[in-house]
DNA sequence: ATTTTTTTGTACCATTTCGCATGAAATCCC
DNA sequence: GGGATTTCATGCGAAATGGTACAAAAAAAT
C-alpha cells in the first residue's frame, strides 16, 4: 500500500504556483502524491474502461485505500472525470506547441502524429489508445457531463487542425480553394483511426504507413498531380 | 418475461434452409426466438459495452431468464461474441452489394456512408455507433479472440474500400498514381470518426457534412483542381 | 397414460462491488 | 507534553454480479 514511482508529475500546477515546496499542512501527512495517484487511475481507466475498473483495482494501483481515494477524488465517476481532464491537459500540452509552430504543414502534421502514436502505443500492458475515443465508445458517454467533455475534445482537435490548414493556405502551402475544415476533419479522422487500430494491436509500423498515406493525400493539393 | 416484438428476423438461416417451418422438436417449446433475443442482446451490448451490461439486463431485454440465456448462448462472453458476429454479418450484408456495384466511385461512397450513418445513428436510447469501434475501445479487446475479430473487421473494411478505389482507378475515375490503399484507409478513418462522433451525439447533419468533405477530398484527384 | 426429452422459472451460492463508519496513527500548534 | 487536525487502515454492509441446481411444465414418443 505504498506508492512507488513518485516521479514528480513535472508540473502539478504550472500557473499560479501557490505553496511551491512545503505548505506545512496540519494533520497527518498523506502517504500518496495526488498527481501520481491520478496518473495511475488514468492508466487503469484507459486500459479497462469505466465499468470494468473497480475501486479495488484503483486502490491497488494508486496505493491508496478506498476511503483515501474517496476523500481525495470523490466517487468513481468523479475520479474518472478528473482522470479524463488530466489526460486532455497532457495531450493538449504535448501538442499545442506544434499546432502553433512556424514549421511547414507537412512537418507539423508529422510531429502531431508522432506524438499521437507515442501516446496511443505506450502502456505496459498493451497499447492504450486515445482516452477520448475510449470514453466516447463506452457507456460513460451516456453521462451528459462526460459526453460534453468528449465533444469538447473532438471539436478541440478539429479546430487545432483547421487552424493548421488555414495557416498553410495563407502561406501558399495549399491552394486557395482547399477546404481547411474538411482537411481538418480528415486529420482528426486519421487520429481516430490510429487510436482504434492501436487498441487492436496493429503494429506501429503499419500505423505509421497509414499516417504517411493520409498525410500524402492531405498535402497532395500542395503539389497538384499535374 | 415474455418476448414482445417477435418480428421475424427476416432470414434466420438464409442458406441451407433445413427445417424451414416446424422441425417438431421434442421437449417443451422454447418461449423465445433465438434470433430476436440475440438482436436484443446486441442492442444492449452496443449501448453499454461488455462490462456495463449485466446478465440481469440481458435477461430483461431478451425476455429469457438466466438459465435459458446460458443454455442458448453460453456465458456472457460467448453471448458477446455471438452478438458481434451477428452485427458484422448484418453490416457486411448491408454494404457488400454496394462495394461490388457498378456505380461510379462517388455514388458508391455516398451509399456506403449513408448506410453507415443509418447504422450508427439508430437506436431508441441514443445513437449506437459502430460495434467494432466500441469493442476495440473496450476492455474486451484484451481478449485475443475478440481482438482478432476486431482486427478482421477493420481490415475487412479497408479491403472493401481499397477494392473500390482500385476499380475506380481502372475506370479512369482516379488518376493512375492515386494510392488506393491510402485512400481506403482514409475512407475507413471517415467511418471511424463518424462512429465516434455519433456516440457523442453529433447531429446527423454535421456528420453528413464531414462525410461530404471527406468524399470531396478523396475524389478530388478525379477532377484535378486545375 | 406413461415415459422421455427439452425448456422454463425460482431460488440459491459465492464473489465482487461501492461506499462508509470507526478507530488508530501521524503531524502541527500551543 | 497535550490538544487539535488530518489522514490512514481495517473492515463492515447492502446491493449487484455471474453462474448454477433443481423441480415444475410442456411437448413428443411410446
Amino acid at each position: 500500500m505504498v506508492q512507488k514511482n513518485s516521479k514528480p508529475p513535472s508540473a502539478a500546477k504550472p500557473l499560479a504556483a501557490k505553496a511551491p515546496a512545503a505548505p506545512k499542512r496540519r494533520g497527518r501527512p498523506r502517504a500518496y502524491e495526488p498527481d501520481v495517484a491520478l496518473g495511475k487511475a488514468l492508466d487503469l481507466f484507459r486500459r479497462d474502461g469505466f465499468a470494468a475498473t473497480s475501486l479495488d483495482d484503483l486502490s491497488a494501483a494508486t496505493g491508496m485505500n478506498r476511503p483515501s481515494l474517496y476523500g481525495a477524488f470523490g466517487d468513481k465517476r468523479a475520479l474518472y472525470i478528473k482522470s479524463y481532464q488530466r489526460y486532455r491537459d497532457e495531450a493538449r500540452a504535448a501538442m499545442v506547441d506544434i499546432f502553433g509552430a512556424e514549421a511547414p504543414l507537412r512537418q507539423r502534421l508529422e510531429r502531431i502524429y508522432k506524438i499521437a502514436l507515442d501516446i496511443y502505443l505506450s502502456g505496459d500492458s498493451g497499447p492504450r489508445g486515445c482516452f477520448t475515443v475510449m470514453t466516447a465508445a463506452s457507456e460513460a458517454v451516456s453521462d451528459p457531463d462526460i459526453r460534453a467533455m468528449v465533444l469538447e475534445g473532438l471539436v478541440g482537435l478539429d479546430k487545432a487542425f483547421a487552424f493548421c490548414f488555414r495557416v498553410a493556405k495563407e502561406r501558399g502551402e495549399l491552394p486557395g480553394d482547399a477546404d481547411a475544415t474538411a482537411l481538418a476533419h480528415l486529420a482528426s479522422a486519421t487520429i481516430h483511426t490510429i487510436a482504434i487500430r492501436a487498441r487492436a494491436r496493429v503494429p506501429r509500423k503499419d500505423l505509421e504507413a497509414i499516417v504517411k498515406g493520409a498525410m500524402d493525400v492531405m498535402c497532395a493539393a500542395a503539389a497538384p498531380p499535374k
